[in-house]
DNA sequence: GATACCCACCTCTCTAGACAAGCTGAATTC
DNA sequence: GAATTCAGCTTGTCTAGAGAGGTGGGTATC
């Protein structure tokens, strides 16, 4: 119980490993409470800020979550799949069995909140969309919700001279959505391409999306280019990625 | 004394919002040297403890690195690209304009730690390859540094009876690596599934790929199927996300 | 039986100290 | 000039308190 002769490790790291083993072991499981500061006090014979310390370590790693006034708990996770390139996806591959059991019942997203607007976009946007200094871009911004909570931000970046007039500057662009108006306008996307980062959230990134200490964000840049190799769309996605996993499907 | 009728934000929160705005602002640039905790016991007039938790909101947000007896520093971002898609990427699109400017200058992976074992798979990766209880797994386990830091951790498993005798269970696995042989076997993969996830390290993966503090890590499985949609690989990895910027190309 | 209130419990924030340990650079010694 | 030592800076860990504020369950009231 009393600190002995220990390696040269914090009392912190060691309280939270313990804590960490007993998760992982089963002993709790999701959305069980675990011991509190309190508690941590109590059975270690630390300060309170020193039983903070571990548990912050818990909530940091996206492990474990505070409610206060209540406790500490044992966080869930069941994401929805992204998949990135739908053509090939239903196909006879995979036989439905996936290495993480993502609950797939297709849970509808809804989106939110939406605006759209006309202003420039920043320089490395503009720059891939071919945009010279001074010229618009139509800006679509969106927020999707899952089952009441919020998953996904996307701002959609398009070409204002292009788009001009079209139902893309309109809140709903239609049957087809963006796509099939850029098919009519004769920029039909013929190619994407997806760049994926993941990093820990801005505070308004992590306002908007209600995440919880220590859960990062996906962010995904997807670029659609026309047949004639012009980039004619930006979308950056920031996702939360306790609620996502991404799939791609791709032939050798 | 001072803590007046503020709206209701923490003071830690604040000092962290101040010193998150100045690093956007530019005025404190990647790798410069950030206010101390003694600097901002000063400046705000908090206690050390209040200074060194708005110092740990900016680590933990991946934005800050500490280092002990020296000071507290910006983090700076430069990534390598994964293309996940070769076949595609080296097409017309995109004409080198990245959204993230990452450091594409090809740098050299190689590998740092090789282990080759054979033992039975996880449960959900025996599902994915067919295997029935007992049945063995060829695991190839392969750590991979650039510049002398370690980026990604690679766990890849194939069924034992499939690979057994061939050079796969080698540590060298020759020409081609393991695919050719895997096409010399008569299996050769024609399609592959990617699914990524992101989440923080455990403190195994932290201290293997020598994360510093709020780094998440991508996780991507990556299964092989052959002709006969048989999946004949699973290839799991843990990615240093500061150090990737995942890309796929896929057409329309 | 349903509702409103209150209190005990829990986490959150913050203070004001203390000692440990890593790093840097300057002074000292060889 | 080169090597060593050391002082003084830094961050890291920890203690022992305190008040604020949210939550939930029990109690009293209607």
């Amino acid at each position: 119980m009393t600190s002995h002769p220990r390696a040269t490790q914090p009392k912190y790291q060691r309280i939270a490993e313990d804590l960490r083993r007993e998760i992982d072991s089963g002993r709790y499981r999701p959305g069980d409470r675990l011991p509190g500061e309190n508690d941590l006090m109590a059975r270690y014979g630390v300060a309170r800020m020193t039983a903070r310390q571990a548990l912050g370590v818990l909530q940091g790693e996206g492990i474990a979550e505070a409610r206060k006034g209540v406790g500490v708990f044992v966080r869930e996770f069941r994401p929805i799949r992204r998949r990135g390139i739908q053509r090939l996806s239903d196909r006879t591959w995979g036989s439905g069995a996936s290495v993480w059991s993502a609950d797939i019942a297709s849970r509808e997203l809804t989106v939110d909140q939406l605006t759209v607007a006309e202003r420039e976009a920043p320089e490395p946007i503009a720059a891939v969309l071919g945009l010279k200094p001074g010229e618009g871009a139509c800006v679509r911004s969106r927020r999707f919700v899952l089952d009441g909570k919020p998953v996904l931000l996307a701002e959609s970046y398009l070409p204002a001279a292009l788009v001009a007039g079209s139902r893309i500057t309109a809140p709903d662009t239609g049957p087809g959505g963006t796509y099939a108006r850029l098919a009519e306008l004769g920029c039909k996307p013929v190619h994407f391409q997806e760049h994926i980062r993941a990093r820990m959230p801005s505070a308004d990134e992590a306002e908007r999306l209600a995440l919880l200490p220590g859960t990062p964000v996906f962010l995904v840049h997807r670029t659609a280019f026309a047949e004639d190799g012009q980039a004619v769309e930006v979308n950056e996605m920031v996702l939360d990625s306790a609620s996502y996993v991404l799939e791609y499907d791709f032939d050798a």
